[in-house]
DNA sequence: CTTGTATATTTGTACATACAAATGTTGTAT
DNA sequence: ATACAACATTTGTATGTACAAATATACAAG
């Protein structure tokens, strides 16, 4: 019983699951985590505004404990900087570095280059009835 | 550019992670993992015939170096039992207690309890529309 | 039968993550 | 000004996972 919905939603899962990680490991080969791949990106977003800790919790699904040891990494690499914030010293002003717009560069190619073989298996029509069904089964 | 397909493919990601997520956080409640979880559910499926680490493996994406540490867990909780298997001794015979069996019908009613309110948002046409698609957008 | 190779599992280690508690800072009410 | 709650981040700890190396057994060739 329920057949239907068990695979399909078996699909969904597995499929998932299967981006991420074959995404992650292309980042890995740049020595870069998924979580960190995301902090850089929203920092790059942040276009030079200084991000907060928070802000990056707010964006991400991570707990903010986690967060602090992922700028750590970024900070190590020269990625990132981070410096207490002048307005408000609880905070921390973390902002990206050339050298992390650079990497993020090279990453974000990788990334493409996944995603390259796929990117034209649906059509316009068809991504939009996809993305509408799983909207509306979670709804 | 594109951007119907990285919406679409964002809306996979999320929706197979949140769904674990949430399967995950249910199975806590009882300490057992969602590898954990798996496992017994293999165990049950062999219906009483001993399994082995390297059958495990192969129906899951896991490490084997990992799946003697999952077991070990299993073990300690009595829900499985292990013992070597007489006719190769490098092999372990893997079995599932009847402890085991009374916790996976408790997951299983706590597994099936999320799924609930979703089970019936789309009909078996479009089930089956959703499910084709994301194997077209792999294939 | 012993030597080498493939198989099956386990152990070691480094790293990532969750959760709770601790630290330090700010704002506010008295 | 002082005390206290709220806020922002960090640290501690237990657990989980990946990858490589180690152990132990089986099989096959000479």
């Amino acid at each position: 019983m329920n057949k239907e919905y068990y695979q399909t939603v078996y699909e969904i899962i597995t499929t998932g699951h299967w981006i991420t990680d074959e995404i992650t490991k292309a980042l890995k080969e740049h020595g870069v985590t998924e979580p960190q791949y995301n902090v850089l990106r929203i920092l790059r977003g942040a276009k030079g505004e200084p991000v907060t800790v928070g802000d990056i919790l707010d964006k991400m699904v991570q707990r903010s404990s986690n967060i602090t040891r992922i700028v750590d990494k970024l900070v190590t690499k020269n990625y990132v900087n981070r410096k207490e914030c002048p307005t408000n010293r609880r905070k921390m002003d973390i902002t990206i570095t050339e050298e992390g717009i650079d990497i993020l560069k090279q990453l974000d190619k990788k990334v493409h280059a996944f995603h390259q073989p796929f990117i034209n298996k649906l059509d316009k029509e068809e991504l939009n009835t996809l993305k509408s069904l799983i909207q509306k089964l979670k709804s």
